[in-house]
DNA sequence: GCAAACTAGTGGCAAAGTGTCAATAGATAA
DNA sequence: TTATCTATTGACACTTTGCCACTAGTTTGC
């Protein structure tokens, strides 16, 4: 089934990314993290195929809202120096908004595939009487 | 409160953009309908302050994937001719698709917040034992 | 001890996505 | 006949995203 560039997904789903955020603050607000860490974590939210370069850049732009902060960690390392990233205060009450608004994207959805299926028994109902 | 650019939307909530296809193929199962009606449409559904501009473009670009095939109505009218765009059959099935995509979506989302209030209540249990 | 593999993070670019605004144009109401 | 509403299109700048190459420290195998 061909359904044209607008279906196929370039690396992940695109609704992926619009987790990514709110996924990594979840993750800090559990306990604070460095980067390649985190990249595992998010997978096993169930959000898959991220490139590293996604999730640092992600981070590098939450830090700059002042919503983490990371310091390098030299010590405790299989490799170079890492960042360890922590949740902010900010970055707390802006999970707690994100949560809100995760909340109404559910109903949002919620609405939205109830309708469908409403519609699909409609259907169903007329053609077998 | 301030939140950075980051969090602050531009015209409408950053999660509606990758609800609008899927919203108009949805609405466009039910009947076929011009742009300008499915943007109130759109509306009604839950996602506001969208520019007509831009459902105009997705409407040209699901018509340029084959979900959906127009035609010019002259008649039935209260201004310039109007386009009425129909679902094809390759749109039906995208539409299924993209159901199915919306519902582990949905559970992504469920497992997230649930995730969230766990450990909130983990927090409070510690806080006031 | 040195090459390969793994860990960890950065920078830059092309392409795609998005918001916004202006322009066109027919119909209707004032 | 001017203004307003209906209806759609086009173009532009700006942002987001995917992808890749790059640096560099550490561990493992030979």
């Amino acid at each position: 089934m061909r359904m044209g560039h607008g279906w196929q997904w370039r690396g992940c789903s695109r609704r992926a990314v619009r987790f990514l955020e709110p996924a990594l603050l979840l993750l800090l607000h559990h306990s604070p993290a460095h980067g390649y860490t985190l990249l595992e974590q998010v997978e096993a939210l169930g959000l898959e195929g991220f490139d590293p370069a996604v999730i640092y850049r992600a981070l590098r732009e939450m830090e700059s809202q002042g919503w983490i902060v990371s310091r390098w960690d030299r010590e405790q390392t299989q490799g170079p120096p890492r960042r360890v990233y922590q949740l902010t205060p900010l970055g707390d009450e802006v999970l707690r908004y994100w949560i809100q608004d995760l909340q109404e994207t559910r109903k949002l959805l919620d609405r939205f595939l109830q309708r469908y299926y409403e519609h699909i028994e409609q259907h169903h109902a007329q053609e077998d009487p």
